[in-house]
DNA sequence: ATCTATTCAGGACAAATGTCCTTTAACCGA
DNA sequence: TCGGTTAAAGGACATTTGTCCTGAATAGAT
């Protein structure tokens, strides 16, 4: 990526003065093809990623064996911010979803040049504490209503300009609503016999969004 | 309470730095008694508490009227951080469960005073993630196991250091774990057959803390 | 001590969800 | 085109969990 393209995000996004104090020099550009792995979990953690293009997938497998999607990530969103924090391996897997373009600053840098800077902290606070509401908002929204309403708003979130979801998404969605592939099928179904959905060969495709929205009354998955 | 005592606490907590810079100054002392509320959801938030002594409940009622306990707090855990970082109205109630004594600073002394100091932020930072890792690790949790598991590792985290607990504390149990008040029951007295525990009068008594261990595997509600 | 109001435990049944396995449908190479 | 191979869907059944209601236990007032 082009220096200037970098210094136009930056600056479209008002991300300037957070990388001031030589923080900006320490961006480095890197670019990912859908299905590559940023990262591992378990490994030790050693930079920061600020996504700028594409999207991630952020799992997590316990040690039972089963695996849980955590979030999807999308452009501004940070990952290695906790555990630069924490000083901590990473907790979970990121795997982009897409073409991914993000650029990376070691950890190294961040001590060195961040640790003092104001504005640098002050966006990592915010960002972090958008993670916590995030993740407190679909905790409780996990263990509050059922499967049903957790895939209405599975899907709703995943289809915001095109209306069409390839199958192969599904393990996923299982995964990240936490509930088995065979009672996804089973609340497919349902929908689909409620006409909310149709399944065509290998995509769903929303047919009723408002029918969709009634069943869930907020929605978690951004 | 006394400012020395106060500047102790501090102190003792290596918090000293933390305040430096004329923020300690704005640090205001309060008291509760076991029942009172610091604050209730909805309300707009004026100032964060830092928990001195005692234990804190924090739970949030659903807008179908569920209530969820969040967490509890213990001394020097942060109330209404996230809120300031935000700007956003409380999302939680916050209840005192014991004896409390706090200190609470308004946003504005924290605006005018911590906004620049990296040390503050760095404080807010570190408790903000902890705060997120833990509640990553509850919802994983949750997600992944059965309420038998949730319970027995509810019940451990509760005795740490007495092997009883009052009854009427499994209301909260079951809000917290996300169960209804009757499947606790339910698992209770499974536990109880399996000599795990006892009922008698109002009280539940862990006998078999290794055989409850056996049942989590990892725990979660600290 | 007795009555009563309240709190707590548990029975009965229904609904939600998980596990295992079979059937169906799509895809691919010859 | 055909057969075989793989992925997705669904059947059958068990388990978990929720809802509603009843009955037992407890504390407090008289």
């Amino acid at each position: 990526m082009e220096q200037a393209q970098l210094d136009e995000y930056l600056d479209r996004f008002q991300l300037t003065d957070v990388f001031a104090g030589g923080l900006r020099d320490h961006l480095q550009p890197v670019a990912f093809q859908a299905g590559d792995w940023l990262c591992r979990q378990g490994d030790a953690a050693d930079r920061m990623y600020l996504l700028l293009e594409g999207k991630l997938k952020i799992t997590h497998m316990s040690a039972t064996g089963k695996r849980l999607v955590l979030s999807f990530k999308h452009p501004f969103d940070l990952v290695g911010d906790i555990e630069y924090v924490r000083r901590t391996p990473l907790m979970n897997t990121v795997e982009a979803v897409t073409p991914v373009k993000a650029v990376s600053i070691s950890y190294t840098a961040l001590e060195q040049k961040g640790a003092d800077n104001p504005a640098f902290l002050r966006f990592l606070l915010e960002t972090i504490t958008m993670k916590f509401e995030l993740k407190s908002h679909s905790m409780s929204f996990n263990l509050l209503y059922p499967v049903e309403v957790r895939l209405a708003s599975y899907l709703l979130s995943m289809t915001p300009e095109t209306p069409t979801l390839p199958v192969s998404d599904l393990v996923d969605a299982a995964d990240l609503i936490g509930t088995s592939y065979r009672h996804l099928n089973r609340v497919l179904r349902q929908f689909s016999q409620d006409n909310l959905i149709e399944r065509t060969n290998r995509t769903i495709t929303i047919i009723d969004r408002e029918g969709l929205t009634e069943r869930v009354g907020e929605s978690i998955y951004e």
